[in-house]
DNA sequence: TCCTTAGTTCAAAAGTTATTGAACAATTGG
DNA sequence: CCAATTGTTCAATAACTTTTGAACTAAGGA
């Protein structure tokens, strides 16, 4: 079972910055982009909202071509389509993310690493 | 009299993404990015909506930071904010114009020139 | 002053997006 | 097989966005 994605040449400008132009979606990019060859599941993001919002917002990524997942068992594994977006959109990712980086309004994952314990 | 525009570090990010997310506006952007340094005044926009329609599309542009707009007599004359967008997103805007100048799908300002006769 | 030009505002309608909870499916481990 | 884990789907609702036309304001020219 494997899930849609739009061929790269299908991204659309608009939509790509309509999706990414939506704080819980953002955060979700960035967080990706700062775990960059870790693929992530989407139980990662509950921070940013409940698991159906998150599959809403994952699904959204996922068709708008900003992510790619891969089913692996009950899994999905989500990373950045950061190839196909340098190539037709060169620098805007970058740019975004770096922007997003430094952006405190946005909301964050984290601050639940696994303690390790003496 | 004069319009209310954001401060250049009240320029929120998902704000500015979600303004250019929208085929119209992502249009109006191209078009004064590609007449930059002269400002261009509503009317010049028609053949992306009707006038009701532009003044709420420009009015989304100037309040999220993307564009000043100066009245002069009954005319707004308005410019990309580029110098604020280049110091709070580096890059960003100009990623965002080159993907959207290769975009051919977007609405298109101009084709009608005045022509000389001879 | 009167008319035109330039653009805004308002309210309504239409459309779209985000969020929720309950129910569902699929895989994995015991 | 059973239960737990992972994530999706569905329907409902709430909230927002876009588009429209009519009415309006403000400035400029005849």
């Amino acid at each position: 079972m494997t899930l849609p994605h739009p061929h790269a040449d299908q991204i659309s400008l608009p939509i790509v910055l309509a999706v990414l132009g939506d704080p819980t979606r953002l955060a979700i990019v960035r967080y990706l982009a700062s775990k960059e060859g870790v693929p992530l599941n989407c139980s990662q993001f509950l921070d940013l909202g409940s698991k159906t919002n998150l599959s809403y917002h994952l699904a959204k990524l996922r068709e708008a071509g900003v992510t790619r997942a891969e089913v692996v068992g009950t899994s999905r594994l989500i990373t950045l389509r950061r190839d196909d977006l340098d190539a037709r959109f060169p620098g805007l990712l970058d740019s975004v993310i770096a922007a997003a980086a430094e952006d405190t309004a946005l909301p964050a994952v984290g601050g639940h690493e696994v303690e390790i314990s003496a």
